[in-house]
DNA sequence: ACGCGCATTGGACTATAATCCAATCCTCCC
DNA sequence: GGGAGGATTGGATTATAGTCCAATGCGCGT
């Protein structure tokens, strides 16, 4: 089992993760950190001498955890097409969070993206893994060539409706709009 | 002409407006303001008491500026979707600006739709203007019952490429998307 | 059981930001 | 041209955030 150490580390970092997506990450502060987390004030500096550090952390976190994800799905589902359709179906298991705080990955790279650059490239890793795997499961449709396009064209939808849906307060936009990409996958699995 | 206090004012909200555009509204400081400005580091507190007051007089400014531009377009251009193809040419004529720092609307709503419900629902009115402007296009296009719905994806389309080609830093993708988006719009309107 | 060294602790320190204010300076109306 | 009130000024004040540190605690290998 994991040692003491080990343990109040992962709690810093899911307590930064939470906080920088439901409140972002410029507006995170240490003090809201070690209080989600526990942790007396001193020691979080024990783990991370700066936010910046921090931030490094939640996203080598947020990549692991994805990266485990699409694995068991490589692992679970057999074809392309059920595989892209998991993708989407994201967006009706997360609808509440999607809602409330917006995509994790957009959101933040969107914050970061304004005058952050190093941390921006930093945020940017979890759309390059999500990119991987999609252009794989296109190029397996039978689009080899136009993967990688349809991949950022997949990705644009799903940032798009999510914003919407934020602005509106709208889970059926949300919905309907993931309804849409099924079909249009659907299609393109059709006519591949 | 204007007194000397109005174009103080102006001077003002307009260095915060561009602030809040290329940094982000949290991330602004009265300090960078002020400096922007030119006016002396008290002076601002004559005319916005608070950060909010500020963030609200910039949405109303931004509210004025596409309003005006709006009328000038309905002014101009005769068919329903000219006016249309004409608002995603914003995307062409403002292409380096959303690669740098976004959708001036987008990247606000998501900032703060976080954790700032009354500000986000100032900047929300910005998404409603344009709204009621598509809303009405669409009607007028010979899809009165679907216009809603039709602005909303329009929207969402927009949102999506801008967010992917940041993300990338692609303008290639952006174009494209627009373009694709023209495309719609014109299928749209053949088949009304 | 012992002690080495990782880990913990809370408060101090510094920087930055937001806000206020008292003194002063116009501007423009009588 | 004089004064009343709006506008300007820069520094003071307070709050918040980020960072550091010296003293202490305690888990774990021997």
């Amino acid at each position: 089992m994991a040692t003491k150490s080990e343990r109040t580390r992962r709690r810093i970092v899911d307590a930064a993760n939470q906080l920088f997506y439901r409140k972002g990450f410029n507006r995170t502060s240490f003090s809201d950190v070690v209080d989600a987390a526990e942790v007396p004030r001193g020691n979080i500096y024990y783990y991370f001498k700066t936010k910046d550090a921090l931030l490094r952390a939640v996203v080598k976190h947020r990549l692991d955890t994805v990266s485990t994800m699409l694995q068991e799905w490589d692992r679970q589902i057999p074809g392309p097409l059920e595989r892209l359709e998991r993708f989407v179906q994201i967006i009706y298991d997360t609808t509440p969070m999607l809602l409330r705080s917006g995509c994790p990955m957009g959101s933040l790279n969107i914050e970061l993206g304004k005058d952050q650059p190093e941390l921006k490239e930093e945020a940017k890793r979890l759309f390059e893994l999500f990119e991987r795997w999609l252009t794989h499961q296109f190029a397996e449709l039978g689009y080899p060539d136009e993967a990688r396009e349809l991949t950022l064209q997949l990705m644009a939808r799903g940032q798009g409706i999510i914003v919407i849906a934020q602005v509106y307060q709208d889970p059926g936009f949300l919905q309907r709009g993931a309804a849409e990409i099924k079909r249009w996958l659907e299609e393109l699995a059709r006519y591949a």
